[in-house]
DNA sequence: AGCCCCAGATTGTGATCACAAAAAATCCAT
DNA sequence: ATGGATTTTTTGTGATCACAATCTGGGGCT
């Protein structure tokens, strides 16, 4: 009898799309702070008109990716040393949370695949690769969080991620990397031995370290 | 002759004007959890097009002060137990810290102003006045927090109050408010004191308990 | 009565246009 | 050539329109 099929599933609509693009490309560094970003720029880099390049750009500012002027021109924001600072305060209040809450619910291929991320974290830093290296930094934390069932907690920090993006990209020569897989390996064992003051401190140390000395 | 003068200061956008006042209604509890919004509702309420209404939409999804269903309707979020409990959470690891950094800026002016808001939150509570409450309770810690010099921290928390305002405000008979006055008492007394432990442990109770028993 | 199906109304989405403000390029007088 | 005024271009903003998907009622069939 042929039911009338539900073929056409609701393809992601386009401002989505563009946000979704654009919202990656600021989280990893591929975006210079202060660097003029134009809604009809984008609109024909994604051969879209201005309307959901608009809708696309409001999110972004909505989240602290982009900051716009009086005048309304948008651009990757120039963070402050303050502001710096703050924003690695909010990640070091949050991020050991997570982290003690994903915990419990770690199993073994978890921790493996930790692991595995944090040789790319090494490559990466060996190829002096600062998009590669944020990006697989990112994902080692992220890979951890989500086991915490904390989905709010977990946009929060990546708000927090996303406001930083384009600031540790320009500054990566400052950034101490070569702590960060010595970090990330103590937050390992940690996380093996299920012992979980030492995984918070591990993180807050990965992430007050790996972000002091940016401003200066 | 006659230089063209600059009367005309460009005035603040319309799709910044709608978002303010959305956000406003949203965070103090004047909209019901459910309750469908519709992008032309809001234009021909605040008499304008749709362009300025969708935009401020977006910026409010962006912030998880709407929820959009798969097919882009939107409407004020239904928070789930485990939702309200970690929004509760993030509350308490942000908000103490938020009052520490205040503390050492917080002169006798500030304190009075913080007693008078709270005598206004004890007569709304008498009033059994939900969204009255809700605005005074919010202005309190703003107050407060305001003098912390950390602005990024102090809009991720009012995202979370964002999220919070229609459940908070449809679940008013259920907040424990009879505490929370008690609680900014404490408050004062150890703003006053000097007592920063004593101020966050305060804060940390406000919060904790007066979201406890939100979802049964 | 219950259920399904279809027509009409509602709604989100994306494109296009007109306009004003701002930025950039150009020109002119010195 | 240089500095300031002016013209040209760029850019954000808001409105309107067309379209498809969705939702809503109503009517007819079993």
């Amino acid at each position: 009898m042929s039911k009338p099929d539900r073929p056409a599933e609701t393809s992601t609509p386009t401002h989505e799309r563009v946000f979704r693009a654009l919202r990656s490309e600021i989280m990893h560094g591929e975006i210079t702070p202060g660097q003029a970003i134009t809604i009809r720029g984008i609109a024909d880099t994604y051969g879209v008109s201005m309307t959901p390049a608009r809708e696309a750009v409001r999110r972004l500012t909505a989240e602290g990716a982009l900051s716009l002027s009086k005048t309304g021109r948008v651009s990757a924001p120039q963070l402050s040393t303050e502001r710096i600072e703050e924003l690695a305060s909010i990640r070091a209040l949050l991020e050991p949370e997570l982290a003690a809450r994903a915990q419990p619910r770690a199993h073994l291929a978890l921790i493996e695949r930790l692991q595995n991320i944090n040789t790319t974290i090494e490559q990466m830093i060996v190829k002096k690769d600062a998009v590669g290296y944020i990006r697989s930094n990112l994902e080692f934390h992220r890979t951890l969080y989500l086991r915490a069932q904390a989905p709010a907690m977990l946009a929060m920090v990546e708000t927090v991620w996303l406001q930083l993006g384009p600031t540790m990209s320009a500054l990566y020569a400052r950034l101490q990397r070569p702590n960060a897989a010595g970090n990330h390996r103590t937050a390992i064992a940690a996380l093996r031995a299920g012992d979980e003051p030492g995984l918070k401190l591990a993180i807050r140390a990965d992430v007050t370290q790996g972000l002091r000395m940016l401003g200066s």
